[in-house]
DNA sequence: TCCCTCCGTCGGGCT
DNA sequence: GACGGAGGGA
């Protein structure tokens, strides 16, 4: 094979030459990571150890060493974390960093889609669907085998779109699927496959891919056409992938075909926090990987900077109840510190009364509430505090839970803008239809059915003319027509649609005020990209967090409150960090309690949480919780079961004529 | 044909 | 709390 070699000859420069002098910079196994030149190799980085700090000198290292910025495919697990890295190199190097390319598996797949479309059949403006628009798309069609299916308990779509991504991204065939996790549909596993191909065919016909498909159609791509392959690859000379425990196969199966010229490519993760299994991901990936590649080098990062003793001795506790161990032990210099406290509150009210004090108290101290943040299993499992902060006035932002994009308001809004860009796209146009008064299931799909005869999105001139809703159909037409002369303005585009649905909004939704400001904002938003199209492909594939749309309209004067789902937490940390519905049946999950695999899972869920905090670590749980049927008693989290008083120490609430205050 | 209401069932984490 | 199916009135 042909020998490529770093433009400034085979040998790496001596450290003086450098401008960042990465050995004073570095511990001795992230200086050889940094250092690290050809071939795979494998970096296990336990929390906290400086993972990102490694990737980020390595690509200032690379460039340094005259690699092009451009030959370089840094693979993260959001958006997020690829922009913050590239930022951060951006500050320690110079600007050429951010012209590395970076993002996650998905937006580089839907890139390279995008240009090479038409080998796989599909137009090259073909439109994403989100979950939720997969969901629409599967009761779409689900409805069309009614008949079959009348008076048979049957999955509902969110279980059908589940089972189609379980086997893309677990690798397994549909029947597998269904007879492993799904053995009470086994009877309908005939109909569900003919209900997957019709899947299949509609998506392909409309010009569509799901998340799943860019995956798979960017394999399919790359194994079938070799030139495209040859390409693709010859212009990543070093890929990297941060996370690669929660990458699952198929992915594992892209980074080598991303690689597949060079080969050099360099894997980061941490097996013990592993928490997508349910995505496919299985953590022996990553212990697998020195197999997979011949000559992999291999480097362990085990010194944590980031948290101190106590709270590594609680993470190590908890970890150690895995049933499968793990060959880990942080350690850290930092010995001093408080113990994490166990927080018991009567009520769940009382644990937001509780955690709403001690922020107020300990922001008092002088901890920003930046430097502060709630994490919990369920993204629902938030709203008792959120009501409290919103009631104390205290600036928070949230991460996980209910998408900008999920909400209906602005996905009526969203499918305007994807007729124009994909007027093949029935399930939008089924959307924009229905919105209008009289007009159901049944007409919205005659005039699709029309729209496709005539070829065209103009209904006006529709011979379905004679009804009563026929001016309402104009000035939709009118509204369409305008969008279609605003590819290039997006926040015109958005603000002409919002201004013909607000109307449409006030009636559909009791709380239309609040949505209205959404659909302001969004207009604001909107004009942040160049086209349309590439509105739509960002906001599928990177959605807004709800709250973190409100924070960038109102820019609070200080710096927000975190609150997150543990797996948005992942990969970040503050300075103390309250985990809160710490109660079995919630972490572990009450779906997992049967399955060892599973809890195991949550373990390492816990354990994600715990190594999240720099300095103050707080788990708190109620002991009753409210359901439709009344109040009922909770347990706390198995997993807190035998964890010593000298590792987790108990606090007690103690109320205070008045008002609640902290016992010790 | 559409639209509203009632009731039983199920429910998650993310791109 | 959301969805899906069923039943009624407009």
């Amino acid at each position: 094979m042909k020998k490529f070699v770093l433009q400034r000859g085979t040998n790496r420069k001596g450290d003086a030459d450098y401008r960042i002098a990465y050995r004073d910079l570095l511990n001795e196994q992230q200086y050889e990571a940094v250092m690290h030149n050809y071939g795979p190799a494998l970096v296990i980085a336990g929390a906290g150890t400086g993972k990102t700090r490694t990737l980020i000198y390595r690509v200032a290292r690379l460039v340094e060493d005259g690699a092009a910025p451009s030959s370089i495919l840094l693979l993260t697990f959001t958006r997020r974390a690829a922009r913050d890295m590239l930022d951060r190199a951006t500050g320690v190097l110079d600007d050429r960093c951010n012209q590395v390319r970076g993002g996650t598996f998905h937006h580089y797949c839907n890139h390279l889609l995008h240009q090479y479309a038409d080998r796989l059949g599909f137009p090259p403006n073909f439109t994403l669907l989100d979950q939720a628009d997969a969901h629409d798309t599967i009761h779409h069609i689900r409805a069309s085998l009614a008949q079959q299916l009348r008076g048979k308990r049957f999955p509902q779509k969110q279980t059908l779109a589940a089972m189609f991504s379980a086997a893309v991204n677990k690798q397994l065939s549909l029947y597998e699927v269904i007879a492993s996790a799904y053995p009470q549909f086994m009877q309908h596993h005939e109909t569900i496959e003919q209900l997957h191909k019709k899947y299949f065919d509609y998506k392909s016909k409309n010009g569509v891919m799901d998340f799943d498909d860019l995956l798979i159609n960017t394999r399919r791509l790359l194994l079938q056409e070799e030139d495209i392959r040859e390409k693709v690859a010859a212009n990543s000379r070093f890929v990297m992938v941060d996370e690669y425990q929660d990458t699952n196969n198929l992915q594992a199966e892209l980074a080598s075909l991303f690689s597949s010229f060079h080969r050099n490519l360099m894997v980061v993760g941490d097996d013990a926090q592993s928490i997508y299994a349910f995505r496919g991901a299985n953590f022996h990936n990553i212990l697998a990987f020195p197999e997979q590649y011949e000559n992999c080098r291999v480097i362990k990062l085990e010194e944590n900077y980031r948290s101190t003793q106590p709270i590594l001795d609680l993470s190590n506790t908890l970890i150690n109840k895995a049933k499968e161990k793990f060959e880990k032990k942080l350690f850290t210099k930092k010995t001093e510190g408080d113990l994490p406290g166990l927080v018991r509150a009567p009520c769940e009210r009382d644990q937001s009364r509780f955690i709403t004090q001690l922020l107020l108290q300990l922001r008092e101290q002088g901890t920003p509430l930046s430097e502060m943040a709630v994490l919990f299993r369920n993204g629902r499992d938030s709203y008792d505090l959120e009501w409290q902060l919103n009631k104390k006035n205290i600036p928070f932002q949230k991460f996980g839970g209910q998408k900008f994009a999920e909400a209906a308001h602005i996905r009526d809004v969203l499918a305007h803008l994807r007729i124009i860009v994909n007027p093949d796209d029935n399930i939008a146009w089924n959307r924009v239809l229905l919105l209008l008064d009289g007009i159901g299931p049944k007409t919205a799909s005659e005039l699709i059915t029309w729209l496709r005869l005539n070829k065209t999105r103009d209904l006006s001139s529709s011979d379905i003319v004679s009804r009563s809703y026929k001016k309402q159909l104009d000035s939709l037409s009118t509204i369409l027509a305008g969008i279609a002369r605003l590819l290039d303005q997006p926040g015109k585009a958005v603000e002409m649609v919002t201004d013909y649905y607000k109307p449409l909004c006030e009636k559909r939704f009791d709380d239309h005020p609040k949505r209205v400001k959404d659909l302001d904002a969004f207009v604001g938003l909107a004009n942040g990209y160049v086209s349309l199209d590439q509105l739509l492909q960002e906001l599928t594939l990177d959605p807004l967090d709800a709250t973190a749309v409100e924070t960038e309209v109102y820019a609070h004067e200080e710096n927000p409150l975190v609150l997150s789902t543990i797996h948005s937490a992942k990969g970040l940390e503050w300075n103390t960090v309250f985990i809160i519905q710490c109660l079995d049946g919630v972490i572990p999950s009450g779906y997992s309690v049967d399955d060892p695999v599973a809890i195991d899972e949550e373990l390492r869920l816990l354990y994600v949480a715990c190594t999240r905090a720099r300095e103050h670590l707080f788990v708190t749980y109620p002991i009753t919780r409210e359901s439709s049927f009344g109040e009922f008693f909770s347990n706390p989290s198995r997993f807190l079961d035998n964890v010593s008083e000298n590792v987790l120490e108990p606090w007690v609430l103690e109320e205070d004529p008045g008002q609640k205050q902290l016992g010790s």
